[in-house]
DNA sequence: AAGTGGAGCAACCGCGAGACA
DNA sequence: GTGTCTCGCGGTTGCTCCACT
């Protein structure tokens, strides 16, 4: 049996809020409050009684934390908000409501909308720009290789070497990150070490018991010099290896790995080549934008994708992923197939 | 001027967690 | 222990505005 419905969806009012419901909202909870219950409150406020004037306790409710309650900032994110948005998004992932809760005046909806139209955007044209910077400073690299493998209409030529030849892989830049935080929230609630632990630990825990991270790795992991893997070491492991593939999870000889402490999944799937054949698929907890979307790839895996003459990248490219925190020594420990991430950083750097 | 497509944003939806009877 | 209800969250939708053709 379904659950019932918090209101009569027929008979209450959606869309918009026009500033006479905004006013009698708000005139309402500042007088009386909440009173605990937002589904009883339009009954209260008298929006069910009159005529016009219906909504849902869960439509008041977000309209009040959205719009209506004192303090609240729209809009004209300053450098600060971005740079703390983006080092605990890379941090926890899309938490909203908990990053929102370090921004003072911000709501989780404001911070969602804002980190999905606008700061993804900006900081994608940030790492692209340092991508083509990259790109342009390694004239003899193996882009300008495999661009001459495309010209010349080599299907076979990818990033992984054909019949024992030498081919240097593209290595691109870390993603571009925002600078180092200079974290000045006035929350001190979050501004030490302590809090930024109890905060993930509350999370889940992106980290195992024996690694306590510091403030700077959890607002700048990408800059940490820490026993565990560096983000460029993370990047780098990150590997393409052009191959056709069915599904990973059709597959009859796929692994799932399970990174400990996240539960992320990932498929790991091999072949009788070895290493011809990663794939990894997995929810990785909001990274898809640093890892797993094209403009992370499109220098490396767009750039192999033109060399193929197939162009179904769901079915030919395969990305190896360690997310950060994660990919650390436990995980190294307890998945099974650990080799792989260790072979393929082997590998890549043999080359 | 009209049509079209993209960006931005407000609001909705559905689910899980927790409280409570 | 179970069922019901509400809250809170993250993902998604759809509307509006605006630039461009």
């Amino acid at each position: 049996m379904g659950r019932a419905p918090c209101c009569d969806k027929a008979n209450v009012k959606r869309g918009p809020w026009s500033p006479e419901e905004d006013a009698k909202l708000k005139s309402y909870i500042e007088k009386h409050g909440t009173g605990g219950n937002w589904i009883a409150l339009p009954q209260k406020i008298g929006f069910i009684s009159e005529a016009g004037l219906k909504r849902c306790g869960k439509s008041c409710r977000l309209r009040w934390l959205n719009y209506l309650r004192p303090n609240i900032k729209h809009g004209g994110f300053t450098e600060e908000e971005d740079n703390i948005i983006c080092s605990l998004y890379i941090s926890i992932g899309s938490r909203w409501s908990v990053i929102a809760a370090q921004l003072p005046g911000r709501t989780d909806n404001d911070i969602k909308n804002y980190w999905n139209t606008r700061l993804k955007k900006k900081l994608l044209g940030k790492h692209r720009k340092e991508q083509q910077q990259a790109c342009n400073s390694r004239s003899n690299g193996v882009v300008v290789k495999q661009e001459n493998n495309r010209v010349s209409g080599d299907s076979s030529s990818s990033l992984v070497p054909q019949n024992g030849t030498q081919q240097q892989l593209y290595w691109p830049q870390m993603p571009m990150l925002p600078p180092p935080l200079q974290y000045t929230n006035q929350d001190p609630s979050f501004n030490d070490q302590e809090s930024v632990r109890k905060l993930l630990a509350k999370l889940g825990g992106g980290f195992n018991n024996d690694y306590q991270p510091t403030l700077d790795e959890v607002l700048n992991p990408q800059f940490t010099d820490c026993p565990h893997p560096s983000s460029q070491q993370i990047y780098e492991e990150q590997v393409h290896i052009g191959s056709s593939s069915s599904s990973c999870m059709n597959s009859t000889n796929n692994n799932l790995v399970q990174f400990p402490q996240t539960n992320d999944q990932y498929c790991v799937e091999g072949t009788s080549s070895g290493l011809d054949m990663v794939q990894v698929q997995g929810n990785l907890s909001g990274f898809e934008f640093f890892y797993g979307e094209d403009l992370f790839t499109d220098k490396i895996i767009g750039t192999t994708a033109n060399c193929s003459q197939s162009t179904n990248w769901g079915e030919n490219t395969s990305t190896v992923i360690c997310p950060p925190f994660v990919a650390n020594s436990n995980y190294r420990q307890e998945t099974p197939k650990e080799c792989i991430f260790q072979e393929l950083s082997s590998y890549t750097r043999e080359q």
